[in-house]
DNA sequence: TATGAATGAGTCTTCATTCAT
DNA sequence: CATGAATGAAGACTCATTCAT
């Protein structure tokens, strides 16, 4: 079947596998080049060489450097939301308690922006992009946020008047928290595991206490 | 009165300041270019133009880009030390609830971001800083989250097993929320007003709801 | 039988010699903007567009402004050094007197630095070198002084107590010397030829007169 | 007589003082910038504050940098020139021998130059000076060559078909060797009173030795 | 298709000079 | 006359992007 394709084409690879493994080595060598220079002193040429290509090469593939922030960018919303439905749906059939899931959570997180503290940054605010990108970022956000409360929802013992707003607020909650605690890590002042704790406490309380929504 | 001694300095203001209103225009012009261009993309050339001032006389007054940085962030930690300081003060004296005090407090955030909703990250994380800054930065953090403590502290209500860690963590969660959602406002998704009760929510919760350090 | 090679690789020069091209083009014309403006009016536009490149290839070649100094003065290093030896082989070969050789070697200097008469100045003078490049400029000086001596020594008429430091100021006087008229030549004064002569006599004469070796 | 004139004038000096003290101010005040940092990086702002005057002040004095450039030169041709004739008369007077007149002069012009090692340099090879500058140079350093003639005739054993030619030789053979040895001081190689010894050596050959004008 | 030399607009920064006070 | 803040042209250098091979 695609024996006939192959002989047309006698690399040793199938053109759209050569493609792709060289778009993915830009990608990599972007990501890594960001990372350690931002993004203004991330230069093409950089990441061309990091990625082991000639420049032209490059930009045979991308035809700008926004367009290869852009290309992370997407692949970076697409990765959180296929490890936010694992962790999902590996809460649901392991049956984790809600305090357990949250750790998961909340560590799984931490672990994200610790191997890569900058990136994000760097996509969300150095890089000048373009509406519709910022746009699929929100309603990524949002998604998400739905997803976290698909999960929460099952358990018995979560108040909420709003479980919508609740969940976005603890979405953001989680995203911010450890993404600063990535970037700056105060270990001196605070220890990861404590940091971790006292945000998964945090969550609970504000997921289990009954509170009037406002006041009292 | 002063007519007589006006004539013999004709100037419209005296000397000293002529030097700080230019110093003055200079940091309002960065302020607002960073905020537009982002750190890099923030030329020199452009925060003079902005400031009506010559790149010479720029450089009279910084001597280098980054020294404008310097400055901003320099500026940036004093007034938000300040404004703590008069918010416990005026929470102290007006003799407010726990509830309504965080509320204050989240609400005063807010608007802070609200103005310069990226110049905050921008300094933090696109500025090649120098180390001593970046010290005087955490040390900021932490004596905000010393004087968080201190307010907090006053209420009976409030349980925790470790204040400084508990208000670490208030502090850090109010910062980076209300800075996400200045610099990202998901307005269509979650009102403003709705955000800031949330947020309270769960700081009261985590402040005052009994719960064990972990687990159960 | 390399035509086929050369259908391989069709350009009108070998990759190697095209960068050689370009770098010696950008040598030389640095030397003929420094020549005409100096080192600090030289510009590196200036530069490149004298070698009809952009800016931005010369500084794919040369890292700096200085860094071209430094090619041009290890090259000037490096010339200097082969016409020394070549004209102490051609004395010994042609089997000439002392007063013949000494002729050839003034001529010669002169003649050098009459087609660049400030170049040799401006990178000594008036470029900011790296302490090495002082260095190889003195070992390069002490080197000639030797060699010259290597020649010296074979003119049974020369008397000199210490034949090295004899030529270390014959070396520097050739050099200064002309050195002097070519940038500034008193042509009105004193003929080129005349000058010539009197160096020459004065070099026979410190050379080959009993003359003690202070006073007397 | 003057008294009349002071009571128009009742500053503790009078107007032409208060000007020339300022003016030497500045320029000693170049002397010692461009001596330190060249040409080119002597800014006049370095120069103004080292003088200890204004930058306007020193406009008010010298229309341009180029023009302090030029009165230095001018004064220095005018101390070499006094130089010259007090040690012509110097010389006269005290009947001292001509090897002793070769060494004083030589030794004279040593200590110059190892004061101001790259005054002359700048003045004469960085600074694009007026040609009748370079004009004013020339004609000095033939006077120059003139006054050392008129000493050197008096001396008996002095053999010379052209004493103009011989002089000029002896004094650009002195200017240079005397620069170049202050510029670069080989102390390693040839110790100072060596050096001048050598040159003494070499003038006082050229000088008396019989030798044929050229070839033989 | 891959290559990488070449391009040049744009960046930060300096410094001679002016002019209002 | 003295001052020094202000000016802006110009310089060294970078880097996204193109195109001949």
């Amino acid at each position: 079947m695609t024996a006939r394709k192959q002989r047309l084409n006698p690399r040793k690879q199938p053109i759209q596998n050569r493609s792709k493994v060289t778009v993915d080595a830009i990608l990599l060598a972007a990501t890594q080049v960001f990372e350690a220079h931002g993004y203004a002193a991330g230069t093409t040429n950089r990441i061309a060489s990091q990625a082991g290509v000639s420049i032209g090469t490059l930009y045979q593939y991308f035809p700008s450097k926004e367009a290869i922030a852009v290309a992370l960018l997407e692949r970076h919303i697409t990765d959180t939301d296929h490890r936010l439905h694992e962790w999902v749906g590996h809460m649901v059939v392991e049956r984790h308690g809600l305090c357990e899931a949250l750790h998961d959570y909340v560590a799984g997180m931490l672990e994200i922006h610790t191997r890569q503290p900058r990136l994000q940054h760097i996509l969300l605010e150095e890089t000048p992009l373009p509406e519709r990108v910022h746009q699929a970022l929100l309603e990524a956000e949002q998604n998400a946020a739905k997803t976290v409360a698909g999960l929460i929802r099952l358990y018995p013992e979560v108040r909420s008047s709003c479980l919508e707003h609740t969940c976005f607020v603890i979405f953001q909650t989680v995203e911010s928290l450890t993404h600063r605690y990535a970037a700056h890590p105060d270990d001196q002042f605070i220890p990861r595991t404590t940091f971790v704790d006292e945000v998964v406490k945090m969550l609970m309380a504000y997921l289990t206490c009954d509170m009037p929504s406002m006041a009292g």
